[in-house]
DNA sequence: CAGGCTTGCTAGCGAACGTTAGGTTGCCTA
DNA sequence: TAGGCAACCTAACGTTCGCTAGCAAGCCTG
């Protein structure tokens, strides 16, 4: 609080004339994220209608928020843990379903023959791993952009490493301006 | 410190007869992952010859020492932040070196044609991410075992999720007992 | 222009933190 | 059997923590 205080150029007890407690400022940030991730993957799925189009969708979608404020990511992604209830199982809830959109997508894939995989709760497990670990290392001023990274994300998960066939990755087209 | 002494059943104080600081704690967790991380890596890499195969190994290694203590894990893949000098950076360059043996396998791979990757930095890193996620969610007590798992995400890792052509994944053999 | 609301201040509370000082006990060894 | 050391204790230190009380200044609105 001291900290966030002289960062603001304000004395510690001045923050409490705008938020009521400390928890305050990490139940704003937990649920303004999870608004923002399920807004972004709400429009990725409504604008395409294969699995393939909507993950790609979803994977630039899921990368654009997570780039676009890292600090705000890593409190999402770690520091939930701290909601006191009814917080923290709210909380939970809104993640389950998230990652249940994912899995949802995945299934479609596999019942319209586009995907393969034993576990489709697995799949959107790993693949949501692999996507929440760029806040560790992303950083605005690197010289790969944000939906660069999701494109090598999408190429990765869609086809893994194994060279075989040539596989067609087409860029996504653009919705809407950034 | 006083959670960490009730555990034992001990009074907080009587901890500092074993170490020097809270720090010294951090320390030996974040160094003994390292080493075991590195010695499960160089086994997976003598063991096999070509690159899918090291791969396949080096992500069972990784899952298997993960999966062994999430306490510790998540110790090392987190709190390694708060190591003082010259720990920190000692640390960091432990990272690099274990990340660029990935790099390296992909690379290996790459120049093989066992692989096709656009930018094989990027692939270590989203593998790393893949895998280090799964402290989160794993319980020794779930229905996938640590082996399973590892072949599973090296089945996504390595094939992505698009049905193509039917891809054999072969189950590793045993090296020696777990 | 009076009232109240917003935004900030100073002072300080009570709890928790990592840690130290100094002492007691019991075992292992010379 | 004497000495030393390991392992534990009680007591308390100085600091940091989140937060409250109480107050002052400035602004908007009736």
């Amino acid at each position: 609080m001291r900290d966030l205080a002289n960062a603001l150029g304000i004395e510690a007890a001045s923050i409490y004339s705008h938020i009521k407690s400390k928890e305050e400022i990490l139940q704003r940030v937990c649920f303004r994220m999870a608004t923002e991730f399920f807004e972004a993957l709400e429009t990725a799925e409504a604008t395409e209608t294969t699995a393939t189009g909507q993950l790609r969708r979803a994977i630039a979608a899921h990368v654009q928020v997570l780039t676009k404020n890292t600090a705000a990511s890593a409190v999402f992604l770690h520091e939930w843990r701290h909601l006191s209830e009814p917080f923290h199982s709210e909380f939970l809830a809104l993640r389950d379903k998230y990652e249940g959109h994912f899995r949802k997508i995945i299934k479609n894939g596999v019942e319209k023959g586009e995907f393969e995989v034993p576990d489709e709760k697995f799949a959107a497990l790993t693949i949501l791993s692999a996507l929440n670990w760029i806040h560790t290392w992303y950083k605005p001023e690197g010289k790969m952009p944000p939906a660069e990274i999701a494109e090598n994300l999408s190429a990765m998960l869609l086809n893994g490493l194994r060279a075989t066939e040539p596989r067609a990755v087409t860029p996504l087209t653009r919705v809407h301006a950034t």
